[in-house]
DNA sequence: CTGAAAGCGCTAACAC
DNA sequence: GTGTTAGCGCTTTCAG
């Protein structure tokens, strides 16, 4: 059998570079960097004895010489159910951001719970700086990653954002512009899923904050919000909307942002002979355009920028890394609303009698 | 304003961990490495040194010494499209099992088509190996990482796979099991819808493999195989789906592999009123149970062991580093055969009029 | 069982 | 413009 042959070539080094172009190895090393003029003469050499060795740099040496590894971190929680189509844009995002400018990407799964993980990952000189993502209200991580005096860019954000840069989902702007968008076509009676109740106790930001944002939402249009938790599943998507049900039996539009769970949303109204968008609407938030064409009716929803926010993150980060002033760079994507086919004007409250079928006259709202 | 700070904080060295526990540096490193013994006291001095300097090994001074680097590349084209779910699962999967060793894994967005850009990778020293994922039939990449001497494991395989090590689906065996599921509810009529017929000329290993298996497996059953060509999309699923009906209107069973399609294929039958499963039955292969569980009924599904394959490389990858035999793990892993709500007996044919109304029996809401 | 010292391949003063 | 050289922080001989 034939043995493994690993690295058995020797790689030139800088020093052959520089013997074969009859330079010293500072000059090399100056062509490379372009730290300082070199005559067009010798860098042509320089370059030319480049290409016949085949020289590549050794980024370990590099790394350690410059203090600067050109490798960045990402940094998120990956749990065994994986990443959702957004979670995974934002990685693709960025890291075709770090590649395109010459940085490496190292994934790191972290979880929230170990800031001494992420401590002990910022203090092994490996990273020139980190993108934090999956950030909870109150993270132990960014304050680790602080203390390490590590360059940081969030996705997502913590509750206090001071000194601190992030690029997020308007999540205000997003639930207001769906919630407009229902009451605009008539509807009243809104049910709102979100994620898990352990998500929102956990402090997980696009629950909290849409949470907050649906309640302010429904209360400027003098409604009553009415929201449900939901586990990430198709399964946990039939309860909610059971539960919604029961709790609004007449009501005429879903609001949900939960990619898994509006599967099984949507599922539960068929069973139970809701048509959408006849009977009932369905609007899907921080929803991605392939998964919103998956179902039909297709779903009409707030896409969300999910490439977009990984992109800019790492862009802010690798700016910060190029020197550049310490300006934080705090910026907030809004989703923007596709309509599709699973909203319609609100059908007429079955209430009483089959009656009324006035299409929402100006109805003062309960309470 | 405030001037960023980054690295204002000197990390404590060797140097400093030697001198506070009253031994030389090599010692130091002795007792990190284990390379050699060490008198308990001795240890438990230096140990107690590092922690009250909350020392941390420098990776890149590490790495250029010993020359390994303790990182793994993950080599992937990324497309804007984004990845698909399992795809999606031999990132989570790889990440997990690099991290779990103590190595950091780098993501490598590497297009098929620039086995430049994977040789300047491979020379840079910056991996001690890589894993290889979306591996065409013939793929320029292979040779490029293998003439730089870096242990290699392949997700997917080429053509000729001697001297490589790879991990891969058995797309034979699923395919077959498909087949044998349909036929053995008495299908006959099966229209295999695979991937786009650019992917299937590019030599992509999953599409060219599904083909070639489905052509032998309705032989085996004395079948003809029809087989559709399919975007990567809900539109494409659609576009197919009559596509097969054009060319086999009695048609009774879809085999497709496209996690994107199957929803217009989906969409598309119920748009023709055509019942699932009473009408036609849909078999979706390499499909995670996430997905097939989203839709109503729930697709039987051949479950791609996604995450597996991703930690099976890595495994196989890191076992490679850490010295062992030279050996190359070849291996094939099956997708299981879940029977869900999307199958069932054939229907019998239909004579002129196209429209077995009939509810076909009692189809009980599962769940 | 422990130390001293020679690199690993590169960057960045410091010279000229 | 270019060369010389002292590190970067660690591993790993080579000596005891």
């Amino acid at each position: 059998m034939v043995p493994l042959r690993v690295k058995e070539v020797r790689m030139a080094t800088m020093h052959d570079v520089a013997r074969r172009a009859r330079v010293s190895v500072s000059t090399v090393s100056y062509v490379l960097t372009g730290t300082r003029p070199i005559s067009e003469a010798t860098r042509t050499r320089v370059l030319e004895a480049m290409a016949e060795l085949g020289y590549q740099p050794n980024a370990m040496a590099r790394g350690l010489a410059s203090r600067r590894s050109r490798i960045v971190g990402l940094l998120m929680p990956m749990d065994e159910r994986g990443l959702g189509a957004t979670e995974t844009a934002f990685v693709t995002g960025a890291a075709a951001a770090a590649s395109a400018a010459g940085y490496h990407l190292v994934l790191s799964p972290v979880g929230a719970a170990d800031p001494d993980v992420v401590r002990r990952l910022a203090t092994q000189g490996m990273f020139d700086g980190v993108v934090l993502m999956e950030v909870q209200v109150d993270d132990g991580r960014v304050a680790a990653l602080q203390e390490a005096g590590l360059p940081l860019v969030l996705i997502g954000r913590t509750g206090d954002t001071t000194g601190l840069s992030y690029v997020d989902i308007d999540f205000e702007q997003t639930v207001h512009e769906a919630v407009d968008h229902l009451v605009g076509l008539g509807h009243r009676r809104i049910v709102y899923v979100n994620h898990s109740a352990s998500a929102i106790a956990a402090g997980y930001g696009p629950a909290v904050r849409t949470r907050d944002a649906f309640v302010a939402a429904m209360a400027r249009h003098r409604l009553e919000p009415v929201m449900i938790a939901s586990e990430d599943s198709a399964a946990g998507g039939r309860a909610a909307l059971s539960a919604a049900v029961a709790q609004v039996p007449d009501l005429t539009a879903v609001l949900a942002m939960n990619e898994s769970a509006i599967f099984g949303i949507l599922g539960e109204l068929a069973v139970r002979g809701r048509a959408v968008p006849g009977d009932v609407s369905v609007v899907s938030m921080v929803t991605s355009p392939q998964v919103a064409e998956l179902v039909h009716p297709a779903l009409t929803a707030l896409t969300s920028p999910g490439a977009a926010l990984g992109r800019i993150a790492m862009e802010a980060l690798l700016r910060q890394l190029e020197g550049a002033a310490g300006q934080n760079h705090q910026q907030l994507l809004p989703c923007v609303l596709e309509i599709r086919g699973s909203t319609g004007p609100a059908a007429p409250p079955v209430g009483g009698a089959g009656g009324g079928a006035e299409p929402a006259g100006a109805d003062p709202p309960d309470r």
